[in-house]
DNA sequence: TCTATAGTCAACTAATAAGTTCACTAATGG
DNA sequence: CCATTAGTGAACTTATTAGTTGACTATAGA
């Protein structure tokens, strides 16, 4: 399994992806993570290592607390994956026949 | 489990990101998406329906031949997801702030 | 020191994923 | 008609995911 399959698994999940959304706003601990769900703790605490583990967040420690910031830099290499095929939800398709034929294609 | 969690496990493997990335030059038969794998056809027929479940390609009939094609939609979808998140790999943390002010956030 | 808080770890269950093989259907071409 | 090609379906194995509970560690604070 390579980074972009972890980094997409990650994100393939609501829970996953609604903290990311939390953690656009600014670092929190795991505990305040849990809280909008309905889910053990311990559930949350895995969703977050499913996150550190593709890259799209870090966790660090200070006391007793787990603070999750999110990284750019995983979730960057995912969007420019995907960007690489916006001709087909652009009807830009000369573009990305150019872009093919210019080096080995995406 | 919704749309974009379905895009996103459907992009979380390296095969079917390939299988992508071959579609993206044209509309192809299974039996020739599966030509670059060291995998059996049935299991090539499967990350296709993988692929299709999530709405990212298409598959049509046409004699004996299944022909699929790659459709923009659930990408475009995945990769707007993505891009509200821009500001984390950018350092345009105030445009982030601005975008999460003007509403209910991503 | 004692208690509450923050979180992990281990063990378990149930569901899903990724692959296989074998049997099968459906269309093509000679 | 018959052999080949294209692909599906069912049954199976193995691994991983998502969640649980209960016991545990470490820190904070009164």
């Amino acid at each position: 399994m390579d980074d972009l399959d972890r980094t997409f698994l990650a994100l393939g999940n609501g829970a996953r992806r609604a903290i990311v959304a939390r953690l656009a706003m600014g670092e929190a601990p795991i505990s305040e993570l849990a809280e909008p769900f309905d889910m053990s703790l311990t559930a949350v605490s895995k969703h977050v290592r499913v996150l550190a583990d593709a890259g799209v967040v870090t966790v660090k420690k200070r006391g007793r607390t787990r603070y999750c910031r999110l990284e750019g830099d995983a979730m960057h290499a995912a969007a420019d994956w995907l960007n690489d095929y916006k001709a087909f939800w652009e009807d830009r398709f000369d573009a990305l026949a150019a872009y093919l034929e210019e080096d080995e294609g995406p």
